[in-house]
RNA sequence: CGGGGAGUGGCGCAGCCCGGUUAGCGCGCCGCGUUCGGGACGCGGAGGUCGGAGGUUCAAAUCCUCUCUCCCCGACCA
């Protein structure tokens, strides 16, 4: 530890370094810095103003992505009936573990128990078996945002709560292709969501047969690598569904051939867990650091006065910079019992990407001081100057985390061609694993067993060479990403 | 769901083993004054019944039982 030193740079005192307790800096740094809170309901946390602000302006990059491309929002029942849940075989049988039950209405015993929806296939195929009836009601393009509820054993906050907010995409199709070709599409969108807003690069691939959404004939996923631990985070998948639910649900339609076909679905979701992706990718000592895209303060403006006399000229030089800053999220700090050192760690614990200091002699001198979150570089900037200034710094951040966090994924992954190596960075935390494997579950459970880790995803980006199985040494299918995962 | 740790003013903790004065400390909070360009200082002040319920006892933060919540490890899990 370099405790003098970093206090004064300006680093947060009370916050645990990642070093020493990686998982302690996570709930830490979510607590202190009000993304949220915990609640009364075991497994259910609070998500305060800073972070819900987070997340409706990561809402509004999707939900532009998702219209862009035809799908439509809509929204259905919390509560699905018992009987619907069981339509689908391999999807009751998945998320039974989880589903938590409502038995009662009033003082009544309900005669059929209704299921919170731990997602909503289910609700969804059967709606979309009312309207489809021919070619011409496909495809159907519908979004929901909501929050589910599964019963989880271990909560955490934004990764794994007993209810959480997402959105989930539920498409009908009259040809495989197309279904298929959606599912693809609505990944690509996560992955671009992901790399060009949140400044988080992700592996997009496909998960084992034994990792695959529950009723699904595919499981597409992207995975990101979180700072610290360098464990995995599935950050968004997207299903090709088949004619599984279709056939359960019973949503068929007669073709410009006249014949009876059962559509073709699909289902993608993006949950508030992204956020605790933003907070273990970017976030350091000092605590979050936001990408500017998404963050629900871009720039703060922290006045610096000694005299009250000096205060007059100040307040107007502030409103005069603001003024200038029409087009970036602003805050102005003007609490007066806090000195400006404690604002500038503050505001850097709670990750606002640039820092803004107006003082008497930046009035004295017509300019401001700007600082940046990520680098904590300096410069003063004259008011002409300021709007472009500051929005080619927040540019250039977003550039500047997006590069460093790409180099920390590629820097923390290692191809390897025995178990040892594999087992070896498995249990020290080495990052991700790329190995060949064979496609038999036998291999894969086997490593998880042993190591914990567990195949994420088979990258779309394959070697020609795919090599043997780590495990087996039969000539490989694919090559897998191994990982730890939270 | 199994194992471990923890719950004491808003936050962080001490006290608990070996029950016994008005339950302490730091930070924060409120008031006044001096301060303010990297977590300022002085003086004065408010605030807790010890997670909850039950029990043992003349007496419980402290001992016993049950229970709730949080954190960690595991099982389980898009």
């Amino acid at each position: 530890m370099q405790g003098t030193e970093d206090r004064a740079r300006g680093y947060v005192e009370d916050l645990i370094d990642q070093d020493d307790d990686f998982d302690r800096w996570y709930v830490d740094v979510v607590k202190s810095s009000e993304l949220a809170d915990d609640s009364p309901v075991r497994g259910c946390k609070v998500i305060r103003p800073y972070g819900y602000g987070l997340w409706e302006n990561m809402q509004a990059a999707l939900d532009r992505r998702f219209k862009k491309t035809g799908v439509q929002n809509a929204y259905f029942p919390l509560l699905i009936p018992k009987s619907f849940m069981e339509k689908e075989a391999e999807h009751v049988e998945g998320f039974a573990p989880e589903v938590a039950w409502v038995t009662r209405g009033g003082r009544n015993e309900l005669e059929e128990p209704l299921a919170i929806r731990p997602t909503s296939e289910a609700m969804i195929c059967h709606m979309f078996g009312q309207w489809v009836q021919s070619y011409r009601d496909l495809p159907l393009l519908i979004n929901q945002w909501c929050s589910v509820v599964r019963w989880e054993n271990r909560p955490r906050a934004f990764l794994r709560t007993s209810e959480f907010l997402w959105q989930e995409g539920h498409t009908a199709h009259a040809s495989a292709d197309e279904a298929e070709a959606r599912a693809l599409q609505m990944l690509d969108i996560y992955r671009d969501f992901a790399e060009t807003e949140l400044a988080i690069p992700v592996i997009p691939g496909i998960k084992s047969e034994s990792e695959k959404f529950a009723g699904a004939v595919r499981t597409y996923t992207i995975e990101a690598m979180m700072g610290g631990k360098r464990w995995a985070l599935q950050s968004g998948t997207s299903h090709y569904l088949g004619e599984n639910f279709a056939k359960a649900f019973e949503i068929n339609f007669l073709d410009a051939a006249g014949e009876r076909r059962f559509a073709q679905s699909t289902s993608w979701g993006l949950s508030q867990r992204t956020i605790g992706a933003i907070v273990m990718v970017h976030g350091d000592d000092s605590g979050l650091k936001l990408p500017p895209r998404v963050a629900p303060i871009q720039a703060v403006i922290v006045p610096i006065w000694r005299k009250e006399v000096e205060r007059g000229p100040v307040e107007e030089w502030v409103s005069r910079v603001v003024g200038e800053l029409d087009d970036v999220r602003t805050h102005v700090d003007w609490r007066d019992d806090k000195s400006p050192g404690w604002k500038f760690n503050e505001w850097e614990l709670r990750g606002v990407p640039l820092r803004i200091e107006a003082g008497p002699r930046d009035v004295q001198n017509q300019q401001v001081v700007v600082v940046r979150r990520d680098t904590r570089e300096k410069q003063t900037v004259g008011i002409g100057d300021l709007a472009s200034t500051v929005m080619e710094l927040l540019e250039t951040i977003q550039q500047d985390m997006f590069t460093a966090a790409k180099s920390f994924l590629s820097e923390n992954t290692a191809s390897v061609t025995t178990l040892d190596e594999l087992y070896e960075r498995a249990s020290s935390n080495a990052g991700f694993s790329l190995a060949g494997w064979c496609g038999d579950a036998t291999c894969e459970t086997k490593v998880k067993n042993d190591s914990r880790a567990t195949i994420r995803c088979l990258p779309f980006e394959q070697p020609a060479d795919k090599g043997a199985c780590v495990v087996c040494g039969k000539p490989a299918t694919a090559q897998a990403v191994f990982s730890r995962a939270y």
